[in-house]
RNA sequence: CGGGGUGUAGCUCAGCCUGGUAGAGCACUACGUUCGGGACGUAGGUGUCGCAGGUUCAAAUCCUGUCACCCCGACCA
């Protein structure tokens, strides 16, 4: 391709609206414009980037034996009506109407259609499994879209559904769509770990996520030091403390805390702390009750561990002050454990506590010396809270640290959560009608080209892995208006190597060699090659790849030859 | 949805407090010089100052409303 074609322009200046590097480089590059919140056009330059991606996936999910179809964005309210999401899930899910008033959704996934789609072509256990799976935009109104394409509304995502008749065959499918994945994110060129996931709002059991490794990702993800455990925070189970709970030594006591409602607060004023303090959540619980959620000071509450607890409301939501006012007697901020009138649970590291300071249930005063079994009563022992840096491995093994990631991907077991509301049966050996189970499998594309940035970058621009890259060459010739010498040979090199099936962009633009080279660089093109008047001279050529610090020369007939080994290392 | 912030040229932003001819740099057009790390000179085009009301002789500037966008928190590929 000639630059001097292609209309799109690089910035130099950063726009204020992109936050994190990808983004940053993504609209200075001119791979992508912003056409409203959320809602992205890709630029010549970013959607053979994201062809590639998409390329990758396909080869592998093809070799996994899966078979591409395509569904429509568009969806009758119908199937989300049955499947009962239509009510479950929440303003994310983009509903409209259409000229006759019939309810319609913009597909956030296809799980619904697919499932339609399946009741009715399979008929017998001889057809299975199977797995459909399609390239394709979803859209999620998502609350507060940022970062680019990495949380846009609009976004392309691979989603693969497989059906099987019973659950040995559906474990064997999900192994083969992790393997899959494995080799698809492995040929990316990005640096990634597959953890254990909670399945949220799509449902199911067991749960994969796979992770780009960088700092700016959104996720926490823990891994074991000592073994391969590795989960997302949500997922990441706390270990109950080993020692049992130390019998009480002081007395209870109630002391005046005033203005002290955090636990920061209560902590520095009584010189305790944190971790000797026990912080009470009211939350919304199911059917207008609320109920207490007890944790240790220093620790944070797991969101998705409590609303799956029984009576508590899904998804998660605090009381409101008149709530907190019923049950406790005072306000949020000197809420204590003991004498609430709600069901209580703690989580094991505060029941693991003696001696503790929590609320008085008393505005501007706090209680010291508290224990369990003597000042409080009977409460249920829970998983609440995110496990921390150095808390034992779940899996026995080592101690967990903590690192960010971007979920890249995500694989489900679903079992019957679709296929029994939606009646999608089979006949089996014996002639028995048999519920289909169900894999789904998801893959963030427009994602991945954003993570891959976000993982491959200097101040310079972006550094594309080479198998993902718009263009594998770039010519960059200097002079090239003034020198003929300059001229022919870059033509003749950009015929050649196109012949050679290689991607080169020539930039044979009338500019400056700084603009050209800061543009090879924004751009992130992997490999460089210079055309200039001094190297013709001494019959040389220079190379200098995306990652080097210095350039290389070669003589000039060898052109062809260095270009392929460059490509094949 | 709650909290904070910003809307002025394609981009980055100044001007607003203290009302009086709408600005700079980058980008763009033409010509000339320059040509191995985002050049320089000369000339040029570029705006419903987010939108709608109001106050005023006069509003980018003050007031009210509204919309959009960005950032921080709870959700997801």
């Amino acid at each position: 391709m000639r630059l001097s074609r292609y209309p799109i322009n690089t910035m130099k200046e950063t726009p204020a609206e992109a936050e994190v590097v990808s983004h940053q480089l993504m609209l200075r590059a001119g791979l992508i414009r912003r056409e409203a919140a959320g809602l992205y056009s890709w630029l010549p330059f970013g959607l053979r980037v994201l062809k590639k991606v998409e390329r990758i996936i396909r080869e592998e999910m093809d070799r996994a034996g899966a078979l591409e179809l395509v569904m429509p964005v568009v969806q009758p309210a119908e199937l989300w009506q049955e499947s009962g999401r239509w009510s479950m899930y929440g303003p994310e899910l983009l509903r409209i109407k259409d000229r006759h008033e019939r309810d319609f959704v913009a597909g956030p996934t296809h799980e619904e259609v697919i499932t339609d789609i399946a009741r009715r072509e399979l008929k017998s256990y001889r057809q299975l499994p199977v797995n459909f799976y399609q390239i394709q935009t979803k859209f999620r109104d998502e609350v507060r879209p940022r970062f680019g394409v990495m949380r846009a509304r609009e976004f392309i995502m691979k989603d693969a559904y497989s059906f099987h008749l019973d659950q040995a065959s559906l474990t064997a499918g999900y192994r083969a769509m992790f393997d899959a994945y494995t080799r698809i994110f492995t040929r990316t060129g990005l640096t990634f770990r597959a953890v254990r996931a909670d399945s949220g709002a799509i449902g199911g059991d067991v749960s994969q996520e796979f992770m780009v490794l960088a700092s700016s990702g959104e996720d926490a993800i823990v891994f074991s030091d000592g073994d391969d455990y590795a989960a997302n925070l949500e997922a990441a189970a706390a270990v109950p403390p080993a020692t049992p709970r130390p019998a009480p030594a002081e007395p209870l006591r109630k002391v005046a805390t005033p203005g002290a409602r955090t636990i920061a607060d209560v902590a520095a004023f009584l010189k305790v702390a944190p971790e000797r303090c026990l912080k009470t959540l009211i939350v919304q619980g199911t059917e207008g009750a609320v109920v207490a959620l007890v944790l240790r000071g220093d620790h944070e509450l797991n969101a998705v561990k409590a609303q799956k607890l029984p009576g508590v409301a899904s998804p998660l939501q605090l009381a409101t002050p008149q709530q907190v006012l019923a049950v406790s007697g005072t306000e949020p901020g000197y809420v204590g454990v003991a004498g609430l009138r709600c069901r209580v649970y703690a989580d094991h590291a505060a029941l693991a506590l003696a001696d503790f300071v929590c609320g008085a249930n008393e505005k501007d005063m706090h209680l010291t010396g508290v224990n369990w079994e003597r000042d409080v009563g009977e409460v249920t022992a829970a998983d609440l809270r995110n496990v921390v840096a150095g808390d034992p491995s779940p899996s026995g093994k080592g101690t967990l640290q903590i690192a960010r990631g971007i979920e890249v991907g995500h694989v489900f077991q679903l079992g019957d959560k679709y296929s029994r509301p939606m009646k999608a049966l089979v006949l089996d050996e014996s002639g028995q009608e048999v519920t289909l189970l169900m894999g789904c499998y998801g893959i963030g594309v427009t994602r991945v080209v954003a993570a891959a940035i976000e993982q491959n970058h200097d101040e310079r621009g972006i550094i594309w892995p080479a198998p993902i890259a718009p263009f594998q060459v770039v010519l960059v010739p200097l002079n090239l208006q003034k020198s003929a010498r300059v001229r022919e040979l870059t033509d003749q090199l950009y015929t050649e190597f196109t012949a050679a099936g290689i991607e080169v962009l020539y930039d044979d633009r009338d500019a400056r060699p700084g603009v050209k080279f800061a543009d090879a660089e924004l751009l992130g093109i992997p490999h460089r090659l210079v055309v200039a008047e001094r190297g013709l001279e001494a019959g040389k050529l220079e190379y200098r790849g995306r990652r080097d610090s210095a350039s290389t020369d070669f003589p000039l007939g060898e052109a062809l030859a260095f270009m392929r080994a460059r490509l094949a290392g």
